[in-house]
DNA sequence: CGTTAGTTTGAGAGGACTCAAAGTCTGTGG
DNA sequence: CCACAGACTTTGAGTCCTCTCAAACTAACG
């Protein structure tokens, strides 16, 4: 059940011996989410990160009465409500399973205890967030530099199991247009 | 000369002591840069964080021909072509002053020889990677929830400095549109 | 005082949005 | 196994937003 997390984290930080994973092992939970269900509701205070087992996760708020969703994240990744864990305080997102999902967890208070304990953590720590602002970085670099059709296609490219899993109206909403606008795009887009 | 970033730092992370400081003190280098010289050029590996004392600078990159600005920071603010930084690899921006500037630098070879001297450095470069994702992260949420009009006037209410300091066009592409359209909305907007 | 960089204005084209309606697909209950 | 309801996608028409290109204006600098 912990190999997946165990190789993710191990290829994050290759510092982290196999003694220092046994002191982490057990920090872990698991928690089970059904299709549609929500891991973090907007106006909670986000208190985990998460390693998706298995499933898929979209992370989304809504402005003016529409849903913005600004990621996806499925088996082998990592998410978090990242502002609301590192601050507590109430997060602005949502995060639903968009499939069944098998989550491994890591909570606040552990992560700050086991900080404490031993400095190779705080390396773990460092390269998350390292990680995590890398990702960031270049999904707003794309809604600056891309027009809306370059960033489907991006998408297309690099992150196909998007198209595959995410219904289309929830990916118009992460590439920053309308659901109907996006239809048209694909459209035309088809026709090349 | 070093107060500043020294205020920064330890606000920043107030588990570094004194002696920490004195430690870390002696890593940091001055630079100075005129208006209009570039820090870091696109293609050029980052080798450094900077702090700044004073002056103000613009992180930019081509696409198609045209710049398309991602940020600023001013005097006592942090910058870096932090993923370049990170990785080693050839950054993806160009780092320009817009004013006279003076930088307080640490290199990624003090900065990696730091965190092996000490956990607590640990702690700090942990903070720096949380604190600059919080910030783009806040700013990608932005790009896709808001208004081009609406992200303008987040600027003028939050980041007012820009529009004092910056030339329009660099506002512009910061916030995704064209010179022309900024100073239409400008207009628009002036007349409320 | 002329040059250059930056901003504003204008006209026209294309992109993207809204609202509304018609299809499509899927899961569920009869 | 079929029919229907609900969720999603596509299509259409009209409007507004934003872009491009070009020209006029302004401000700053040597």
């Amino acid at each position: 059940m912990l190999n997946q997390v165990k190789a993710y984290y191990k290829k994050l930080a290759p510092e982290l011996t196999e003694t220092d994973w046994k002191a982490l092992e057990p920090k872990l939970t698991f928690q089970q989410f059904k299709k549609g269900e929500f891991v973090i509701r907007s106006g909670e205070i986000c208190r985990h990160v998460s390693f998706i087992n298995k499933g898929l996760v979209r992370i989304f708020h809504l402005a003016e009465g529409k849903e913005i969703c600004v990621g996806f994240a499925r088996e082998n990744e990592y998410f978090s409500s990242y502002t609301s864990f590192l601050t507590s305080q109430p997060s602005y997102e949502n995060i639903e399973a968009l499939e069944d999902c098998e989550l491994v967890n890591l909570s606040y208070t552990d992560m700050q205890a086991i900080y404490k304990s031993n400095p190779v953590f705080e390396t773990f720590g460092r390269k998350i967030a390292e990680m995590l602002f890398i990702m960031i970085s270049s999904q707003s670099i794309g809604l600056l530099s891309l027009t809306p059709e370059e960033r489907y296609q991006f998408i297309l490219d690099h992150q196909p199991f998007i198209i595959q899993r995410v219904p289309q109206y929830m990916i118009a909403s992460f590439i920053g247009i309308t659901p109907e606008h996006l239809s048209r795009l694909r459209k035309k887009m088809s026709g090349k």
